[in-house]
DNA sequence: TCTGGGGTCCTCATCCCG
DNA sequence: TCTGCGGGATGAGGACCC
């Protein structure tokens, strides 16, 4: 067991929001909520203002745009995000090369392993230079958490939340965790939540006072084990700088539910070739393939067939998404279809037919293209979407040739608003322009912070 | 209120093999 | 040859995380 809080937890401050405002002036102090704008989207972040209205993660957004009606509604613009975590991960490996990132805006870092801290005093020094380096690099802010685990240095930082920095001396641990509530402790979510409070178990004290016999007999030998050692703080699991991928996959909720057996089997066709290109785009080749299919009831189900060896051919695939499809029922109609591919190696047996196919496909060019620009604006599942929307969507940064950088304020009815500023200038003006107007073109995002290199393809 | 998309890990049942 | 049993592979589902 590590003695010094030499662990740190970086969780960046309502990132997707705070990476909107950085980029549009006119939002910054405003409500913003960052997520999918169609009619079964949910909210992925929202603002510390907007959280004021009780918006938060994972809230419809109908439910979000009654609470919160006059906020600014945008959709996630994952490229701009990715271009400043990596920024912000630049950071994070000047400091330790053991670094494992859990999401674009979260990450530990083992400080003793780099050796830049061994005790309290350097790793809060340490902890204190990051922020200011991350402030100055992306303009955003994130907090900070330290202990000598990596559960202890998670729940500092959520304490540290937002833009501050928590420090957990050695020693102190159980006793601070003791009062809190057993939903703090990483793999208690809703479902195990439910299953202790009706043991009258609400509490960490509690949950440690039950005895790992009486959690594993609730909860099964894993779960069990493994929250009685939280409990009593203990928990070594190491900073893991790479994790090998596990499985790769694809899905789409679709706007309205898809009754036509027909349709399902296309949407399905199309869900296997983009599983593909992500695979082959990673270098990788599954044994595994699996179909999700969720109902109009949200009832969820899978199904799966494992090959007899790895492969990465769009036509295995499809292939074999088809045949598990025939197995499901989908009278009812549909709401969500996926596909994905697990048993990962990072070759492909030697299948020259299969090869030689691949080739020709990519020589041809497909609709490849098409589609990842749909993926990467966000709008995969833009069919029952108004054209105005799918080319100008909200959020998104837009070129004119005479009024210069802006973003889409709105669109619709042949008509498209847009804001003119940059993240460097004061709040602009608004002018609505035809949605043919030739003079209006979408742009690539400007870096946040002036100055800062951003290293885009082909912008 | 009506629930995204991308993952990970665990559990349980079943089948096959030795 | 029959039965018991353990273990690995497989398939389905669920909880959880960001």
């Amino acid at each position: 067991m590590r003695t010094a809080p030499t662990i740190l937890h970086l969780d960046m401050d309502a990132f997707f929001a705070s990476a909107e405002q950085a980029s549009k002036p006119s939002l910054r102090g405003k409500a913003v909520v960052v997520g999918g704008l169609g009619p079964r989207g949910v909210v992925a972040t929202a603002s510390y203002e907007a959280r004021v209205f009780g918006v938060h993660s994972a809230m419809p957004m109908a439910q979000a745009r009654r609470l919160a009606p006059n906020a600014a509604y945008l959709v996630p613009r994952f490229g701009l995000y990715r271009e400043v975590s990596e920024q912000v991960m630049g950071l994070l490996r000047a400091l330790s090369p053991l670094v494992e990132p859990l999401s674009l805006d979260e990450a530990f870092v083992d400080l003793e392993a780099g050796e830049t801290a061994w005790d309290e005093g350097s790793a809060r020094l340490a902890g204190e230079k990051l922020r200011a380096d991350i402030r100055a690099v992306t303009g955003l802010t994130g907090s900070v958490g330290l202990a000598a685990s990596k559960m202890l240095a998670k729940i500092a930082s959520e304490q540290a939340k937002p833009d501050g920095l928590v420090l957990i001396e050695p020693g102190t641990e159980r006793a601070l965790l003791a009062p809190m509530s057993v939903r703090t402790l990483p793999g208690v979510g809703p479902a195990t939540g439910d299953h202790l409070r009706r043991a009258g178990i609400t509490t960490v004290e509690e949950l440690a006072e039950a005895g790992e016999d009486e959690l594993v007999r609730l909860l099964g030998k894993a779960h069990g084990h493994a929250l009685h050692a939280m409990a009593l703080a203990h928990d070594e699991r190491p900073v893991v700088a790479e994790r090998e991928t596990k499985s790769v996959s694809v899905e789409d909720t679709y706007d309205v539910d898809i009754h036509d057996r027909v349709r399902v089997g296309l949407e399905v066709q199309r869900l296997a070739d983009r599983c593909v290109r992500r695979l082959r785009g990673a270098g990788l080749s599954g044994r595994t393939i699996v179909l999700k299919v969720r109902r109009y009831d949200f009832s969820t189900l899978t199904r799966s067939e494992t090959l007899r060896g790895p492969t990465d051919d769009p036509t295995v695939v499809r292939e074999a998404a088809a045949r598990l499809l025939e197995g499901v029922d989908t009278t009812g109609g549909v709401r969500l279809l996926g596909v994905g591919v697990s048993g990962l190696a990072d070759y492909t047996q030697e299948d020259l037919f299969a090869q030689a196919r691949a080739q020709a496909e990519a020589a041809a060019g497909e609709s490849a293209d098409q589609e990842e620009a749909e993926e990467a604006s966000g709008e995969a599942a833009a069919e029952h979407v108004p054209p105005a929307e799918r080319r100008w969507p909200a959020g998104h940064d837009v070129r004119h040739v005479e009024f210069g950088h802006g973003w889409v304020q709105g669109s619709g009815l042949g008509r498209v608003t847009v804001r003119f500023e940059t993240p460097y200038s004061e709040p602009g003006r608004v002018r609505t322009f035809r949605t043919d107007d030739s003079a209006l073109e979408l742009a690539d995002p400007l870096p946040l912070v002036v100055g800062a290199v951003c290293d885009r393809r082909g912008g």
